[in-house]
DNA sequence: TCTGGGGTCCTAGGACCC
DNA sequence: TCTGGGGTCCTAGGACCC
């Protein structure tokens, strides 16, 4: 026997929607391309991905559109279009349940933990990407770690195209004097929070009082930051297939919508694709939730669960009812739509990988 | 120059029950 | 006159991720 032991791999596709799109149009490569909305700088919309050309002027995923294009005037700007890189994905994740003895757990479009045994884990890594290349011709990073936090954190230290290994051994090294926000799952609030307290690394983070973050995060949330900081969690790769909580469309309106017969007509449509998602997948509804955000007033949002059924009367009705109830009569910038599926006895309790490590 | 769309999970607080 | 203590379920809101 060999002295094999068993790695985590989280495995990352570089730029991977704007390099699927410069794949289907090659006079793209090396210019900075920028994808997002319906491609139209103009209008309300966000960019999904933009090239490592359009990153080196500052543009980045969550940018207003209309910002990006004033960043890069020579940008070439391209719509979303979700089929292509679903279609580019499910090559990519077949390829990695390809490799041998992987367990794949795939975490997004680009994204996936392989769970192997080797004895090289570099080597597996580098042939992984190759792999990947051959079949699909998109590029990858790959983190290795003892953890799955660990693996997930080491791929940002390999981009683009290459391979970091992080475990216990140099975590305190790499990512001790790194602030807390470099953590997976530590956003701007929660390391604000922490810096009151005097948190502001991840070495803080790593040896701060349990007590003090239980009361400040709670039960869960508080516990499950130290071991964060410390790099701990789960290192099993779990590969039972996802099963989707509930489906939700939105819309931002171009122009706020100040009709009632407007709001009708978009509440109705909205209906009749969350109720076609559903209907796709043959499972029940439990529950409409109903998200409403009025201008000028962005950060409010609000959202109220309006019925138990996907009867599209019901929702239609229960939708209206309530937008006349709140704030009547305030110009609507978005309107969302969220239907809620029963999780099966056995896919309760976390059984279903969501967000890994969690 | 204003902030997409699709998800998941946790927490606090109220209602209700014994 | 005053209001225990434990438990569950539900909703709203917040935070995070890709």
């Amino acid at each position: 026997m060999s002295d094999a032991r068993s790695w985590v791999l989280h495995v990352d596709l570089d730029q991977f929607v704007a390099a699927v799109e410069v794949l289907r149009r090659p006079e793209l490569a090396g210019k900075p391309v920028i994808v997002g909305g319906r491609g139209d700088p103009m209008e309300r919309a966000v960019v999904s991905t933009a090239s490592y050309e359009a990153r080196a002027f500052g543009v980045g995923s969550g940018m207003p559109l209309r910002i990006a294009a004033r960043k890069v005037p020579d940008a070439v700007i391209l719509p979303v279009d979700a089929d292509a890189y679903t279609a580019a994905s499910a090559e990519v994740m077949e390829t990695l349940r390809a490799q041998p003895d992987a367990t794949v757990q795939v975490l997004g479009w680009d994204e996936a933990f392989v769970g192997v045994q080797t004895e090289d884990p570099e080597g597996y890594a580098r042939r992984v990407q190759k792999a990947v290349l051959d079949r699909t011709r998109l590029h990858c990073s790959v983190g290795i770690g003892d953890t799955l936090v660990r693996a997930k954190v080491a791929t940002g230290f390999g981009k683009p195209r290459g391979v970091f290994r992080l475990t216990a051994e140099n975590w305190a090294a790499v990512m001790g004097e790194r602030p807390t926000v470099d953590l997976w799952g530590v956003g701007s609030k929660i390391s604000r929070r922490l810096a009151a307290h005097g948190i502001t690394t991840v070495a803080h983070l790593a040896r701060a009082d349990l007590e003090l973050l239980t009361t400040e995060f709670g039960p869960r949330m508080g516990p499950w930051y130290a071991q964060l900081g410390r790099g701990e969690g789960t290192d099993v790769v779990d590969d039972t297939p996802w099963l989707a909580r509930g489906h939700s469309r939105e819309t931002t309106f171009q122009q706020d919508l100040t009709e009632r017969a407007q709001v009708e007509a978009a509440v109705g449509e909205l209906a009749a694709r969350v109720l076609e998602d559903v209907a796709r997948e043959g499972r029940p509804v439990i529950g409409i939730t109903l998200k409403v955000r009025y201008a000028p007033f962005l950060t409010r949002t609000f959202a109220r669960r309006i019925a138990a059924t996907a009867d599209p009367e019901v929702v239609l009705a229960q939708a209206l009812d309530l937008a006349d109830r709140f704030e009547s009569g305030r110009p609507i910038r978005l309107l969302g739509l969220r239907a809620e599926m029963p999780m099966p006895e056995d896919a309760r309790d976390g059984h279903t990988p969501t967000r890994s490590g969690w």
